[in-house]
DNA sequence: TGTTCTTATGCTCATGTAGAGCATGAACCA
DNA sequence: TGGTTCATGCTCTACATGAGCATAAGAACA
């Protein structure tokens, strides 16, 4: 980074480099996460070109011409510029990644453009079957991997590693941890990406199923301070089907009264005085967002030992 | 944001922009904040060059070269494009920001770089003497833009809006919302960027002090769910330093007892055996950071209503 | 027409944590 | 030597959170 004199600030040469976007754009159908594909092996992507106002901007246009819902809450996510990311003339590339929400579409605008179960990419991810758990056969491979270290201070290192991102060693599982855990399968190489092939899933070109793990731990977190689920559910919905999203993306079951005192408690909904038998033994009653509450819930509750 | 088909990923026809790097890089020093700026009125920046391997590796070797000090925790902030964003040829410049935190060097290294008081140029967010609230100054001419407002509508999302942000209205005041804060001095019109004077502090060139705002809220978020504080602390300090420098970048004081009782009882310093009476008063022990503790740290805790 | 299954909904209980305050210890200063 | 300033130990209370019991209200089935 050289320094230009301070007057001169915008002003300093710099080489070009080519600047793109890659979109995460999520859905929730029926209590399954989706992601909006390319041909089922990629993020949809593409240059980031002048004629929009911003960057915010032409991903929306973008997401809106495809899928003919407006795009809810849309969060940047991180920029890539590292050395192997390169266009074909050996120039650089500046990847700047977004994560979208928005309702699935039936049609979608454009070949190729399909929407997939997220988990098909990440399916450690999805603890929501407890008899179901990828943990044992993974966590197994990544022992291994941690044993075969070359000294002792390493191999600490590694065990403590797995079992804080795996939730290992009497550890409880942080569903947040997402990106960590694909980072460790993918230095443990055993991921196709990394050579490798113990861990299950689909992998995806390029590092995209890595960007899609950031997505999906920032989802995770953004979750549980602010009210951002709504931007996934149909205007009208009970608090079953409004769990059953969180618990879709949160990859784990939630204790269910407990969800609902806290909902209402936040008066983040309120009844439309309608009624559903849709979902099967009691009617459950409808809900909608009150959107008032966006604004007033972007707070959130502070750690530090407040005030004095 | 044109589709490519999906094989031809990485080869999409882009414009070539220009790409640079804009540094907040904090320190504290006797319980004072303090930023990095070129000429006082600048935050240091440089365009990304490809001798790099990532960006992240430029900052660092910039930093570092600048302060002689290692460059602790570093976090990607934001990654601006907007149209006014321009170089002078009317190309676009595409703008990523970072956060580094480090320990404030003596000597500085180049011309033109200076550390400041970060609420040298946003006073407001610094409210750790209650008798100098810098609130009602502010409160009084941000009513008087609600009231302004052409509909009853807009005026009553304004006032909801100041009231939040400012902590009016019996609200709490919440360090975290720093950029929200920012922002709406600026629509409202305080702020000299905006063609106003009546909020106190130093402006900055461009939109800087935004980017500004955006690290000091981003840094008070992290300090409440990660350990970062100590990268900013000598090596030996006493609780007493320790909560100075958590409370000179929260901006607000602390209960000193909850404040220790957090730190020991997660087991993030040890005690070195050694007492100070720098402090004035009974002395104080020193204590170190338990570098240990870094990685498993990493954890925040859930607030979704857990488990089953 | 019960019986059983399923989901919805209401309430209570135990535990842990955060905010706050009281009290004491140990140096320095006038 | 008493006042000042920090450092440090301990207790109390309010509230949030994890967990479980019990009941309500439809649907499926014998």
């Amino acid at each position: 980074m050289a320094l230009p004199p301070p007057a001169d600030l915008r002003r300093h040469p710099s080489e070009r480099v080519a600047a793109e976007l890659i979109a995460v754009i999520v859905a929730v159908t029926d209590s399954v996460p989706r992601v909006l594909t390319l041909g089922g092996a990629a993020l949809p992507s593409g240059p980031f070109a002048s004629e929009h106002r911003s960057l915010q901007a032409a991903l929306r246009a973008w997401v809106e011409h495809q899928t003919h819902h407006p795009l809810g809450h849309v969060e940047q996510l991180y920029t890539f510029a590292d050395r192997d990311r390169a266009a074909e003339a050996g120039e650089r590339v500046v990847s700047i990644s977004y994560l979208g929400l928005t309702r699935e579409a039936r049609a979608v605008g454009q070949a190729g453009v399909s929407w997939q179960d997220l988990y098909r990419y990440l399916p450690w991810e999805d603890r929501r079957d407890p008899d179901a758990t990828l943990a044992p056969v993974l966590a197994q491979a990544l022992q291994a991997w941690a044993e075969a270290a070359p000294d002792a201070m390493l191999r600490w290192e590694r065990r403590s590693r797995i079992a804080i991102a795996f939730g290992l060693e009497r550890r409880a599982w942080n569903e947040d941890l997402a990106l960590q855990r694909y980072e460790t399968l993918w230095e443990a190489g055993l991921v196709p990406e990394a050579g490798g092939s113990t861990a299950p899933g689909e992998p995806m070109v390029h590092d995209h199923r890595r960007i899609l793990a950031t997505a999906l731990a920032r989802l995770r977190g953004t979750l549980k301070y602010r009210p951002v689920v709504f931007e996934l559910m149909p205007p009208n919905f009970t608090l079953g089907q409004l769990q059953g999203a969180v618990e879709a993306l949160a990859g784990r079951r939630l204790h269910k009264q407990n969800f609902r005192r806290l909902i209402e408690q936040q008066e983040l909904v309120e009844e439309t005085g309608a009624v559903t038998s849709e979902t099967g033994g009691r009617p459950a009653r409808l809900f909608r967002f009150r959107r008032e509450v966006m604004a007033e819930r972007a707070v959130s509750g502070s750690k530090l030992p407040l005030a004095r």
